[in-house]
DNA sequence: GTGGTCTAGACCACA
DNA sequence: GTGGTCTAGACCACA
């Protein structure tokens, strides 16, 4: 299920992406599953066929997709994306860092911010 | 020193807004401390006196700076401002676990690169 | 309908914010309804659209509105915008009172007045 | 004693200006006292002369002082300068109301909330 | 078509 | 000289 939200500051064809992103990491897409065609998605998401064109081939350049012509698109095997995107939450935590430092926080008041909100969101 | 960085998908007022922060957390600029003239800034950096404005009209809304009418713009005293950033550095803490979670990393691996990382900022 | 007093001192831009605060607090607005757009109100009132670009800017970072990029701009929800008026008409009869007791008046001539004026709003 | 606030959104000659008019309603400034000449006072304030002149001339023309040439200038006598002081609290204690009535304030709380404050102003 | 960014430049209030 | 407001208009991202 893929719910917009247009107050999001992200373009919808970003949050297009990352919603599939999500649904194939937490196992709700399974390798060679079939994604919705773009028309059928636009239908019923009420948005321009061209903005789930436009996240599907990001979806595809990411290695997450693969597209056959006349039959769809499906969720890509290997672990090349689930990689890609760990890196980038790696780059994201480094330059969180430069800045929790810029503002004064204590090494230790950041990792125990960090193991807190990792136990809370686990056990939810 | 300000440096603009055009391949940087920020707008320009975004990252002069920025730079300043950061000038003022490190202590750069003291409290009072006066930032350039609008225009004199816009000469030097090459850009549109307007675009200047723009920054500093948000950092004097943020309550990094205040401007004074025929006077020029000065640092504004008090937290508040550093606050503000700290609070929105737990914020992105936050939804940086919950991607991080998503991803299938483990909390041992992530606590251990925020502390290799943390070390390695201050030594450096 | 909006109406712009070239005789006010304050600048258009805060007009205009100050209009649309005004129609979302009476209801003439109501959450997710569209606002007109930046060319077609700029064009209907005769000025510049950059002006009424900083009036949406200023109602959006008050939380007032949402914009999307190719869409428009709409009506938030929540109620964080209102209470933050709420508190700034205290802030001001805060400031109101020091003046009155300033300029000699007594408490229940104050009281008494503004019980007054209140009846006369409530039933015109 | 004259302090100035730059951080303060009103132009210096306002500042001034709402200065010497609470001395005079407090009674710091008795009628026909000397005020300090232009000069001595854009020097004590480190100001040019040109806001100190235009302040004088705001209170001048306000009733409130009274210039002689070659001599300086004097406060005045009469309650003509502190009644219109008092019409303009009650014209802003009107617009006040308005805004609280928008902002969907009860008329009990707001009577309320300005004896309290009144109360709170007059003990300390 | 719609909002977002930026330039160029005018004019005003203020010090 | 300095910040604040506004116009005129271009170009971009997005739907």
């Amino acid at each position: 299920m893929i719910i917009l939200d247009y107050s999001d500051r992200r373009p919808i064809y970003e949050q297009i992406e990352a919603r599939f992103q999500d649904l194939i990491l937490k196992g709700g897409l399974e390798k060679d599953a079939p994604l919705p065609s773009v028309r059928s998605l636009a239908t019923e998401l009420s948005i321009n066929p061209n903005t789930i064109q436009r996240a599907y081939m990001l979806l595809e350049s990411g290695g997450w997709i693969y597209s056959v012509r006349g039959k769809g698109s499906f969720v890509s095997g290997g672990s090349a994306a689930r990689n890609s995107r760990k890196t980038e939450v790696l780059r994201k935590l480094d330059a969180l860092i430069e800045e929790a430092i810029l503002v004064g926080a204590e090494k230790e008041e950041f990792l125990a911010a960090a193991a807190s909100k990792w136990e809370k969101e686990v056990t939810a």
